[in-house]
DNA sequence: CTGAAAGCGCTAACAG
DNA sequence: CTGTTAGCGCTTTCAG
């Protein structure tokens, strides 16, 4: 079943059926449904994607480069949530979205071999694989909170700020003794860890103080528990600002078993007012994002970078949200 | 940059330089080299991909047809590890997952206008447009936890025996006054709903009894808190079978909402055993399955259908664990 | 509004 | 091991 098939059916040329299905307004309504018809009859469901792709050079597909085993990606609530987001924004747009993994052996790498007419890298080693292939094939290319350098069209959150809003917050209940729960030395040079930690610093530096750093993975979910607990016992931090609120549940659940009350005897700050944020008791005080607005944007970002309109970058603003996780200092 | 390009330059046929990107062992590894080399040089990154795809016939993606909007799939725990375990699996056998969005409008339909060689359907109503057109072009389809009629190869759970597992449970603990929190009617026909409703009141039958059934959807989070003020309020329920663990933890909040405690005064049963049942507290007595084995297991399936092998249906087991919401029924 | 010509870039099959 | 032949199914451009 081919346009050619439904072509001859009809008595007309493949083009005119071509028209019929893609370009409606060059033929009049009248062939056109008696094309459509036809094809209904004959089974034929309309243009082959992977042919039309070759002779448009378009694929419809956008891809998401995502590094790190996807467990992370998808179980996370905030990745979750930007991945719809983007998804459900380049729907409106008529296209799709193809996931571009790491590469498990040397066979297959997604980033080289996937048909798609562009890509959103995420949570991505600036120097993996994946992104140089994109850069070799001179596929567009967005970055969400990720350095790919000036010239790429960057999505990103002012996590500076926003750390520093948390941690103004903790000085002005007075708190001098601060514990910080980042991701380890592996993501120094991811910008949501290095923002964050860079905010948290320079806050803390203003009154000449020094954040007692602690430092963690995303998974096991076991490890922010091990590492808070750690920090907790081996200082006595009045205080810890968190990558997440995720790692801020964690502290939360650490002070609770060796019998610190939150935010009585310890407060904690969470960072994306994610589910996580709200969930659990005690609610948290926590540092705002719009994931949602992130991922639309990024979308966007791409789409008109595909239809060959120039793509700004965007700063999204983070908003401090006081909830009840955080309090005054607590008496020596 | 063709590979016809990369020929001319290194002085060989247009056929010799596929062969040494998609057949290395078709030429001496030595010319091998130099072809590679000489593309290298020349800037090709390789076959390109919709051009391999039309002459192939197989684009090497899967779609995953999602109905509803994405933020279920992607913000719930359990979809989320599903869709990561078929990411991870496809990726292993040289597959990418293209996600096949509702559509949003009449001009793009992922369903019908995305290139892949074969679709997983996953949450979707059967009778849906997606599905329909993933028919029509007679793409190779695998079912997961849906219906689509004996001829497709479907991967489901044992969702009947868990649910009465778990009502089973309750049972013995003494309870006569049951209640279940399930979806709308709307989903009266999804397997997953249908199997666990099915479940527990067969349970219940065997003693004579019929559950108190209260129906709720799953966004927004707070309609599932809701219908369970709203069940404990109206009747005299001493324990709750929830559709899901977050439902469970719905029903656990209203329970204290209401002043009542658990597993003390009333007893909540779980379902999936995922992120949400070991993490609050009490721990929740619920249901197991085994997600990931799921995901890889659909993976697997459309990944043998497109290599023209057979693909089994499976039905993965269920088993119950207890934990911390389920106690003696209260005295009266 | 309709059709003819000219590929898009690659690969299967087979011959040398 | 290497090259030739013959498309894959569609769209772009441009003439009628």
């Amino acid at each position: 079943m081919t346009l050619q098939s439904v072509a001859d059916e009809v008595g007309v040329s493949r083009m005119t059926v071509s028209n019929a299905f893609s370009r409606p307004d060059q033929l009049s309504k009248e062939l056109r449904e008696r094309i459509l018809a036809t094809a209904e009859t004959l089974g034929y469901s309309g243009p082959d994607p992977a042919a039309r792709a070759l002779a448009r050079g378009r694929t419809g597909a956008v891809g998401l480069l995502l590094n790190g085993p996807l467990s992370e990606a998808f179980e996370d609530d905030v990745s979750a949530e930007f991945v719809a987001a983007v998804a459900d924004e380049l729907t409106r747009r008529g296209l799709a979205l193809t996931v571009l993994t790491p590469p498990q052996g040397d066979r297959f790498l997604p980033a080289r071999d996937v048909a798609v007419d562009g890509a959103l890298v995420y949570t991505c080693d600036p120097t993996s694989a994946g992104v140089a292939w994109l850069s070799r094939r001179k596929l567009p290319v967005v970055a969400v909170d990720q350095d790919l350098g000036r010239e790429v069209t960057t999505i990103g959150v002012d996590d500076l700020s926003g750390a520093r809003a948390g941690a103004r917050h903790l000085l002005e209940l007075g708190h001098r003794r601060i514990g910080v729960l980042a991701l380890t030395e592996q993501f120094a040079h991811d910008p949501p860890n290095r923002d964050r930690l860079l905010g948290w610093r320079r806050a803390l530096g203003e009154h000449g103080l020094e954040p007692v750093v602690a430092r963690t993975t995303l998974l096991p979910r076991s490890a922010a528990f091990a590492a808070a607990t750690d920090l907790l016992e081996s200082s006595d931090v009045t205080a810890v600002l968190c990558f997440d609120d995720v790692f801020a549940r964690a502290v939360i659940a650490a002070a609770t078993a060796l019998g610190r009350s939150v935010p009585g005897d310890l407060s904690v700050v969470g960072y994306d007012d994610s589910r996580a944020a709200t969930v659990g008791v005690p609610a948290l005080t926590t540092v705002r994002q719009d994931v949602t607005a992130k991922g639309h944007l990024a979308a966007g970002a791409i789409a008109d970078l595909l239809d060959g309109r120039a793509a700004r970058s965007h700063v999204l603003p983070t908003e401090l949200v006081v909830r009840d996780s955080t309090g005054p200092v607590p008496a020596p």
